[in-house]
DNA sequence: CGAGTTTGACCGGCGC
DNA sequence: GCGCCGGTCAAACTCG
């Protein structure tokens, strides 16, 4: 509908979306493992960003179950939020929306607008309680958040400047 | 005019 | 094999 993407530029949660669950940021940041195990019967969740460059195309595999699904690794987060876009940094493109079974509200899929970037996210609300948004993150941003840098230079020059004594 | 959204079609996996 | 279901494509559309 609305896109409504005029927070401030907060690289952290947002100051209106509260995080209930744990987040371990640093490896969320360093990639790798993630945070809540939503598919537990993902097989090849070790080998992460190898080969998921061709995804783009319908290239998928038949001998699916064994072999190297390309499975990249995936988290999940509830935020509790009356938006349904968090500012997290990136930049966004919409590319499908769809109703889920077992929920009233549709699922939209977000893919990350830079090219060289295959990052994928996924955004439903719970009809449960319609003020809990689950956000789940696919795939690891190859290059640096803009924002996220702007935001932090300062801190990481003041940083290398005390690292000096 | 370009970047992003909307929306129905399309496709593949999976269970029956 | 068929139909359901979730994920993606892409043309049309909107907005700045």
């Amino acid at each position: 509908m609305h896109p409504h993407l005029q927070l401030p530029p907060p690289p952290l949660p947002p100051l209106q979306a509260q995080i209930l669950g744990d987040i371990d940021w640093a490896s969320l940041l360093s990639a790798q493992t993630g945070l809540t195990d939503l598919y537990p019967r993902a097989e090849g969740t070790s080998s992460v960003m190898a080969e998921e460059e061709k995804g783009s195309s319908k290239d998928r595999r038949k001998g699916v179950r064994t072999t190297r699904k390309a499975t990249r690794p995936r988290f999940a987060f509830q935020t509790r939020s009356v938006d349904d876009i968090l500012d997290d940094g990136y930049r966004w493109r919409k590319y499908g929306q769809k109703a889920v079974k077992n929920s009233l509200y549709p699922r939209s899929y977000y893919r990350c607008t830079h090219h060289t970037c295959n990052v994928k996210k996924q955004v439903q609300r719970l009809s449960k309680d319609t003020s809990v948004v689950v956000t789940t993150y696919e795939g690891i941003h190859n290059h640096p958040c803009e924002k996220l840098m702007e935001t932090l230079s300062p801190l990481l020059k003041q940083i290398q400047f005390l690292s000096r004594f």
